[in-house]
DNA sequence: GCCCAGTCTGGGAACGTTCACAGATATACA
DNA sequence: TGTATATCTGTGAACGTTCCCAGACTGGGC
């Protein structure tokens, strides 16, 4: 048996549409594009000719013509297993997702696991298959990000790099909001407060740690702050276990990511530490970890589609010619206080 | 400050290509598309030229003259927030994007939702903006599926819906996978054992059931079964809940899915029974839940990746013209056993 | 009655590619 | 040598759209 599908019909054009009207070509196009200078007359007949012979436009031939994809990348720099696990990144996909096809716009996501795939992806945005991008999570010194700008295409950050200016991005305000938690953890009455950090070479990363300093002020211990590179599980776990063997009487911990606070959980379970009983832990993005830990953990909720759809109003605007703020915007955050703390 | 993006220069085409090359188009356009009848002096030279003049082809243009998108949609029906939770749906969709780029083909996914997004994609589906359509978890009664059939559209299955023939799918052997695993969870000297059902409409609710049943064989009892739409964290708590009140002392639960599995631990947890001391319980997918899990989760392993590439590989030979078997294919799980049984 | 501005419509040309065809050259066989 | 066949190359036409220009018609102001 085979199973190839059969020949499907000829879909039907611009031309179809005209004849059907009793008008021509132009007018038509015209009536799809919502320009000016139709009549009302004329406007109805295209409308119910559209519908009867079915049309749909082209998007090969607009494109064409136009010199536009009417696609715009959603660049992910992370590694494919983070991808898949962080529904902060779904999220915010949606999010852009969503305006993006009101605008009648195509989502195409580009996945950058390693430096080969970067080299594609550079190649791919020279090739005009996108008008626009959206870069999430950029670091410093990001070859995509610089070839970007080099480029000229426009563009939005979810996040900033800390080395590149003129393409506007959004952001959470990551200090702001790792302050406040953490005073709220200390305000549950904890002496001995540590860190697991983690991305120092991202601003989330970055930020983060400053609001955690700005918190403890002249309580701030360098000695109870580690940092690893990835926001994981697995970083928790180690990091949990650093911090127990540098301060055992540790009683607060402010992780990173709630990931980091999983594993933390993990590494304060393995070391018989009730939690909140003997530490207090909290988290930060209010991801779906934070509800399936043992206990819920007390976090902080970024706004992860409205990052996605403002990335994606940026973007639009800039292809609408319309000015755009360089400088970025950053959303705020709120507490989620649970049980964990 | 405005930040719209320098004037782009224009991208080189087949003809700067060719006078580069001091050849024809036509003769460009065969080395670019690998045909015979080139000789090596022409192929070298246009190489070269495409090198020098950093030609991309111009995909609008392509797809308009050969009347294809290059394109293949991943349809995905669950909800969005299911979308973003599920690891297995990430892993399949980027098996699939593997395939599809090294193919040359553009991967769009179209994630329904609601109703109302089930016309938008069937309207989709018939505007030509894909060539085929890999489906996943395609429901009894799908109206996008038959749309998919209706219209003639290279496609393939992930999964199989009990009431669709004449397209190829690939799945996972679930009925052998949950009866393996039921087995193993009774070799552990089990007398008791229930469980928490889900997702009926399809065939991998309905296959894991009747693993199950099988490997009980005499000993199955009905009132040890409970099902829920959905698989969810929610699904396990309430089902665990249903379970100890309709049998509170037993002693094993195949969970349909590690979330399942996860709920169900937290039910147990909250009726304080001790895992796997008093209670063994085994789960269905290996997600990022299982290592998450306190105690770790035994389960069944589904190899998502290979779904996804093989599911792309399918389609790509529909659209090759190939002979595809109509029947489907079922791709062998392994069990991972760790600390929940 | 004339002119101008505004409104509306039709059709040529172009976007960059692929495909079919025709012509040119080389190779093989009788 | 002639003829058939295989290999290679160039060119016109077409894909379906948008943009631009030219022209037709209308109405208002003089």
């Amino acid at each position: 048996m085979m199973a190839t599908g059969a020949a499907r019909p000829r879909r039907a054009t611009i031309h179809d549409v005209a004849a059907e009207a009793g008008l021509s070509r132009g007018t038509v196009s015209r009536v799809i594009n919502g320009e000016r200078y139709v009549s009302d007359d004329a406007r109805v007949a295209v409308e119910a000719a559209i519908a009867k012979v079915g049309y749909v436009r082209n998007t090969a031939a607009r494109n064409l013509k136009t010199q536009q994809s009417h696609a715009i990348g959603l660049i992910v720099h992370e590694p494919h297993s983070l991808f898949l696990e962080d529904p902060v990144i779904g999220a915010i996909l949606l999010g852009t997702n969503a305006i993006l096809s009101e605008a009648d716009y195509q989502l195409v996501s580009l996945v950058i696991d390693s430096d080969r795939d970067s080299d594609r992806v550079a190649e791919y945005l020279s090739g005009g298959f996108v008008d626009g991008v959206i870069i999430i999570s950029a670091r410093s010194g990001d070859p995509i990000a610089h070839a970007v700008v080099r480029l000229g295409i426009p563009a939005a950050f979810v996040g900033h790099p800390p080395d590149i200016d003129g393409i506007p991005f959004i952001g959470i305000d990551n200090f702001a909001g790792a302050k406040a938690i953490t005073e709220r953890l200390l305000a549950t009455g904890r002496r001995r407060v540590g860190m697991i950090a983690s991305a120092l070479d991202r601003d989330s990363g970055q930020d983060r740690l400053a609001g955690f300093r700005a918190a403890l002020g002249d309580a701030f211990d360098s000695n109870l702050v580690v940092d690893y590179p990835l926001y994981s599980h697995g970083t928790g776990l180690s990091g949990m276990r650093e911090l127990l063997s540098r301060a055992p009487d540790i009683d607060g911990v402010f992780a990173a990511s709630d990931s980091i606070a999983a594993g933390a959980l993990d590494g304060l379970r393995e070391a018989g530490r009730r939690v909140p009983d003997d530490v207090g832990i909290v988290g930060f993005d209010d991801s779906a970890w934070a509800l399936r830990c043992q206990p819920t953990l007390s976090t902080v909720r970024q706004p992860a589609d409205a990052l996605g759809r403002l990335a994606a109003e940026r973007v639009l605007s800039q292809l609408r010619g319309e000015q755009v703020p360089e400088s970025g915007t950053l959303l705020p955050t709120s507490i989620v206080w649970r049980d964990s703390a």
